[in-house]
DNA sequence: AATGAATGAGGCTTCATTCAT
DNA sequence: CATGAATGAAGCCTCATTCAT
């Protein structure tokens, strides 16, 4: 991302090696996920976890930075969907679909990580906003829906499955379904609390 | 915690203090807060503390086993009203609202705690099946909803809102709505994976 | 010093042990001094160390305000001594064979450290100011030497004899001799640059 | 170190640089100055370190033994000097200028270094006696005093002058004339300690 | 029974040194 | 030869838990 030079091969396999290593433990521990675990599951040694990423923080937020870039080219692609509806379900399952991989809920106390997640994390929140515009415009979801109601729903799937202990990797298709229902217009009930204003985590 | 004598009054005295100071540090910290601190907030020394109780997890599932026991009376009351739907939605506002003072969310991560807790969690999944059952049976939720996703579903509200830094105490209300919406039979599109089987976290 | 309440009896004891084992280890390794090997020469955890000083900058800061403030004690009484070229001699002998217990000369390194320590160096800087100027004004020092001179020459006596292996370790009394008759007015020569001005080392 | 074939030229440019960055960062940072560091001033990898100098220890004592060096060439020359006193205090002075460059005071704990640099330094006191010993017949000097005092001596003004925060560059100097005032026979008082016999550090 | 001192395992990070490229 | 990636020992510090007072 911040493209500097062009690894060394064995290098270049290091980090990738270690930002998976780093994704499996941070979505098994949390933000407590210690740098020798990850350093042991990537076959590396401690030292070569701090030659990559200075700092625990950097490690995560390099892990963070990739997914929202993915979130934001899928988001940007599916705003030129024709079905504005089904575009944006397809977005919350691509974003689901992500997590089921690293649930990066922990991230909620990681405050701001760094200015670059700052800036993806707000395209994000744009490309968002445009998707949930669209689909309510069509009626495809209830109109008393906000763009942040969406990013903030987004998670829900997953962190609701999560507590299924030896559950099936596919469980968060239901609760997505279930809550992607309450969004529709059909039996939609007022609400009794209007949206949150602005900020909020990835 | 196995009831063996009442405690003497200024024990009992430290017992509550106790509990409330490790239910806010818990809700601040999650898994993390310290005993230090948990100590300090009930003005009373750390050894203090494993008098009570006998490790930190232990002091975890006694806080945990008071929230349940607390839902699981709130439900068997809630089994004799008369719209079955609306009880069923109370009894997910009282669990969101008691939720909201205390994000117990981070227990995923903490195993099985206790086998107090595990007889009172499997107390209430029966409870929360009758309510849902009821529920069903009058049509006030959809055919394809089982007690499970209830359960699952439950703590949801709160995690959603709780990604919002400074949001309204109320936000929960909001998303607890809208997935209620999505349980009802009025807009219901078939679910893509069915309920998941039995055991699961708090 | 900072007297807050009386320490139970064994950890009164930890601390002296600590702070003799400290200063023992500063005064082989300088600042590299490890921890562990302070806490090892006490005979304690490396916990107990940060339970006394929470950090290893605070330990040292222990250290340097107990000789400060032994010599701002010495000096104190010494201003009242009729002999005012002897009281300042005596100054500097109690200042080196203080020093000759512990070498704080890496103290250079150590920046501020604390305020505490900024401001018993302070009282030292003008005790010291106070002896000289006796010394001076009864002709016992050349003309032309300041306050700040003598607090920077206390600590080379002990330097110098510091470079001898295996030393007597009586050997800073000569270099402090020499260095001595160095401030006499007797074979004083024009001294070809001025008195630092201000703020300096311990 | 033992000199076996003439370097290339790009590899003893590399040295050259090499020894000037090392100084530098040792000024700087005493022991601690760190491999990563000098290399990056020297404006080479890391590996280009330890392809010159096998160790951190090695690299110093090149260092050190440079400096000894030059100080051997300059004693020699100024053996030959008409004034004897003068050729002393000249020598001191170069050294304390050079001292002022690069202070290796630090050195004190660098135990032994290697055994090229014990040869140079031996010569260095030979070279240091007979300057003392002329200067002590011709009477420019107190008679009590020794060879080995002013090699002690030498790094005193330094020493002193460091103490100095942000002191003038030549600071140094008003230490070195109060000094070699007490040298002097004029106002010389007995020396309460013998000095010393043999060995010391550089 | 309560306290808080002591402990030591474990976490993050630095850095001299080795070695593949 | 030069480079910089990898390594792992060692350093500081935190904290759950034990135990003397």
């Amino acid at each position: 991302m911040t493209s500097t030079r062009p690894l060394r091969a064995d290098a270049a396999r290091n980090r990738q090696l270690l930002l998976a290593a780093a994704a499996e433990e941070f979505a098994r521990h949390g933000l407590d996920a210690s740098i020798a675990d990850i350093a042991r599951r990537a076959g590396v040694g401690k030292g070569t976890v701090f030659r990559h990423f200075a700092t625990k923080d950097d490690l995560l937020a390099a892990i963070v930075l990739d997914r929202i870039d993915a979130l934001n080219t899928a988001g940007e692609r599916l705003l030129h969907e024709a079905d504005a509806g089904a575009a944006l379900l397809e977005f919350l399952t691509i974003a689901a679909r992500q997590r089921q991989q690293l649930d990066l809920s922990f991230l909620q106390e990681a405050g701001e990580l760094n200015s670059e997640v700052g800036k993806v994390r707000a395209q994000m929140f744009h490309t968002v906003n445009r998707l949930v515009d669209r689909a309510r415009e069509r009626g495809a979801v209830r109109a008393d829906i906000a763009g942040a109601d969406i990013i903030l729903l987004m998670c829900a799937p997953n962190y609701v499955a999560s507590y299924v202990p030896d559950a099936s990797p596919d469980l968060w298709q239901r609760y997505l379904a279930i809550i992607f229902d309450g969004l529709r217009p059909e039996g939609a009930h007022p609400l009794p609390h209007p949206p949150p204003v602005a900020e909020h985590g990835a």
